[in-house]
DNA sequence: CACGCGACTTAGAACTTAGGTC
DNA sequence: GACCTAAGTTCTAAGTCGCGTG
């Protein structure tokens, strides 16, 4: 079947092959971002707006593109890579350790003393003096932040020596009902069983979600519901439409109105609770360093929403109990106690893996952990060692892309079909696209996935040739949607791999992720799909800092580059979100504050002229003064109005696109503590409290000329 | 090689809180 | 001091990818 016919002809320019065309489209093209001030180069030729609908907001409107031209904004792999390298360029992975085992053992045992300390004073204290104490521990936390990047990693595939921890912290037991707040089926008031109840309440709290009306997530919450029945409620409820949760909906409301009215003092008495449930178990001790534990509570009990179409959406999440939970911990440490008069399912010491706990849920049967927060070490080290990998593909990428070039010509389908997909992987950041279990899951597809349904060719189409237009449910059901043109022969191969297909195979019948890895492994060690995603992402946020950020622009001007370049890479990504619903008005105030400040600034504007002509005709020194004070408020009212503007520009460019998983999980942070080292941004703009803790590694190590 | 499983990263939405405004 | 919004935090679903097994 491997059928080539095709001529080939000359491609004229390989360069202009790797920059990125990407046609943005919009649900309503006429919409356009009101522009203010600044340079808007980037934004003008991104062309910002609406990618795609959510699913459910999904209509079968015809969707209309406009065609973009948009220079530079692909990474153009440039090699003008200055001569300093960082200490940890190079080798394999290159993590220089600064000390040695030796020392980072006589201190973390330090450590550990004082974390022991630590918590006897956190009960003894209370009542003392406030400040004193806080001011002494936050100082005392600031001389010993542990700089694990300094120090060796293990090479044995450990993950550590010594882990001792709390276990997890566990849902509520479920409270009954008020007798007053009832449960009507078929207009009669009924009583549940405490199991029935408690699962009619899940229902219940969603009654004003739209899946609650969804058929498939009726049928799948009543069956489930209906396990949980006594034999004679079974023989009653019949008919899922004739039950009535309002009553009981209305009574969570009235909870949660509650809650917002509770006193200052009950609040308070709340949040110290939660304090020491966080305190007590929130921590644990790794290797003699005490780590924050990233989701200690075990999800409680309700029904599954999965996101998109999902076939199980509306079933029972069941309450898991201690004999569902595995915990894992050092021989050597303190074991978790299980709630009185419960057991663990089992205990292990599995230092090759990094969870604390885990439990099989019953939704998918997949396995859910109780892992460390992205500051801990054993995150962070992996973080590190992504971005990593990621330098260590910049080094090759050109070669790799020559590679993959010269496959399109191969003899081969399947090497054709891989380089091919390799392409799209590489210039349009699509992820890998493992298969799916058909059924068990909202049907998403990735590059590997992709079906013949998914994409469209167009030989020609306006101004451009060979024009390929995708349209996809990606992860989390988010629509993809992009018109791109390629190369002919890329073309010309699509053209091949759709002959003879039904709408619902797929695109690359001779490719699949575990083919596609294997491949890219012997490419480059460490080099899979998702590498490449890290990679765009990374050299794009990079190389789109160096073009938009002006020396002479003020902060905020910078920091709106920032997120312009971060944005580019939240696009690259495919990253959106839904319109937050308060949108359109809070646009609107900020409008209502811009209209105020340019009345203030026109009014403070005729002041100054006042004062000005004020002082050429007296020549005093009070007038000349009152002209200086003028003139100051005119500036002061000028950049506020200026900072306003920005703010509006950048909320408006941000509608629908999501920058927090880009900045999170594909951005190497080094690039953008380096920027704000070079411009002067406090990183405190750029970073809040969470992602400094998240990015410590980055924020210590890097210097202003670090690159990528 | 197909398959399922296990571990871990990536993801957007829901919820909560802080800080500004009236 | 109440209220409102934006920012920050939490939640947990949904991916990726490697490994063992048959």
């Amino acid at each position: 079947k491997d059928k080539h016919k095709e001529k080939e002809h000359k491609h004229k320019d390989h360069k202009k092959d790797k920059e990125r065309e990407k046609i943005k489209h919009s649900n309503s093209p006429t919409r356009q971002f009101s522009v203010v001030s600044l340079n808007f180069r980037f934004l003008i030729s991104l062309q910002i707006c609406r990618l795609t609908v959510r699913p459910r907001e999904r209509s079968p409107v015809a969707i209309k593109s406009e065609p973009e031209d948009d220079n530079g904004f692909y990474p153009s792999p440039k090699h003008n890579k200055a001569t300093k390298r960082e200490r940890d360029d190079d080798e394999e992975f290159e993590y220089k350790p600064k000390k040695v085992k030796v020392e980072h053992d006589k201190k973390a045992k330090k450590r550990k003393h004082e974390y022991e300390d630590d918590e006897e004073d956190e009960h003894k204290k209370k009542t003392k003096d406030k400040k004193a104490t806080e001011g002494k521990k936050a100082k005392k936390q600031e001389e010993e932040k542990w700089k694990w990047w300094e120090e060796e990693r293990y090479t044995d595939g450990s993950k550590w020596r010594f882990l001792e921890h709390k276990g997890p912290v566990f849902a509520p037991p479920y409270e009954p009902l008020p007798d007053k707040v009832k449960f009507y089926y078929d207009g009669k008031p009924m009583k549940l069983s405490a199991p029935a109840e408690e699962v009619a309440t899940f229902f219940a709290k969603m009654l004003d979600h739209e899946y609650t009306t969804k058929d498939i997530f009726r049928k799948n919450f009543y069956k489930d519901w209906r396990k949980e029945m006594t034999s004679e409620e079974k023989s009653v409820i019949t008919d899922l439409n004739k039950c009535d949760f309002r009553e009981m909906s209305e009574y969570f409301k009235a909870q949660s109105e509650a809650r917002k009215q509770m006193s200052k003092e009950e609040k308070q008495k709340i949040k110290e609770e939660n304090e020491r449930i966080l305190q007590e178990y929130g921590f644990c001790i790794m290797d003699n360093h005490k780590e924050r534990i990233g989701n200690f509570r075990i999800e409680p009990p309700g029904l599954f929403r999965g996101r998109g179409d999902h076939p199980k959406m509306g079933m029972l999440k069941r309450r898991i109990r201690p004999e569902d939970i595995i915990i894992n911990c050092s021989k050597d440490s303190k074991q978790p106690k299980p709630p009185p008069g419960t057991k663990w399912k089992e205990v292990r010491h599995d230092n090759k893996v990094t969870w604390l706990v885990s439990w099989t849920e019953n939704i998918q049967g997949s396995i859910k952990y109780i892992m460390l927060n992205p500051s801990s070490r054993i995150k962070g080290e992996k973080d590190w060692q992504k971005y990593e990998t990621a330098r260590r593909l910049k080094k090759c990428v050109d070669r790799l892309r020559a590679q993959y070039r010269d496959d399109w010509k191969s003899k081969e389908m399947r090497i054709r079909q891989r380089a091919v997909a390799l392409y799209f992987i590489d210039k349009l950041a699509l992820r890998a696209g493992n298969e799916k279990e058909e059924g068990e899951t909202a049907d998403t597809v990735g590059c590997c996935s992709l079906r013949v349904e998914h994409i469209k060719l167009y030989p020609k189409m306006d101004e451009q040739e060979y024009v390929v237009e995708f349209d996809f449910l990606g992860k989390d059901s988010i629509r993809y949607y992009n018109k791109i043109p390629v190369e002919k022969r890329v073309f010309k191969n699509l053209q091949l791999f759709l002959e003879n297909k039904q709408p619902e195979d797929d695109l690359f019948d001779r490719l699949n992720t575990s083919i596609l890895n294997k491949h890219l492994q012997e490419l480059m060690d460490g080099l899979t799909a998702k590498v490449f995603r890290t990679y765009n992402a990374s050299i794009t946020l990079q190389q789109q800092l160096k073009e938009l950020t002006s020396p002479e622009d003020s902060i905020p001007a910078k920091i709106l580059s920032y997120n312009r370049a971060n944005r580019a890479v939240a696009i690259l990504c495919n990253h959106q979100r839904a319109p937050p619903k308060t949108f359109e008005k809070s646009m609107q105030n900020l409008q209502t504050k811009i209209d105020e400040k340019q009345k203030q600034l026109s009014a403070a504007r005729k002041q100054l002229k006042a004062a000005k002509a004020d002082h050429k005709a007296s020549h005093d020194e009070k007038s000349k003064k009152a002209v200086e004070v003028k003139r100051k408020a005119v500036q002061r009212i000028e950049e506020q109005l200026m900072k306003l503007q920005v703010q509006a520009t950048d909320r408006e460019e941000n509608k629908q696109i999501a920058l927090g998983t880009s900045k999170l999980n594909y951005l190497d942070p080094r690039i953008s503590v380096a920027w704000c080292k070079k411009w002067d941004v406090p990183i405190e703009k750029i970073y809040n409290k969470t992602q400094r803790e998240k990015f410590a590694w980055a924020i210590d190590m890097a210097e202003k000329d670090y690159e990528f």
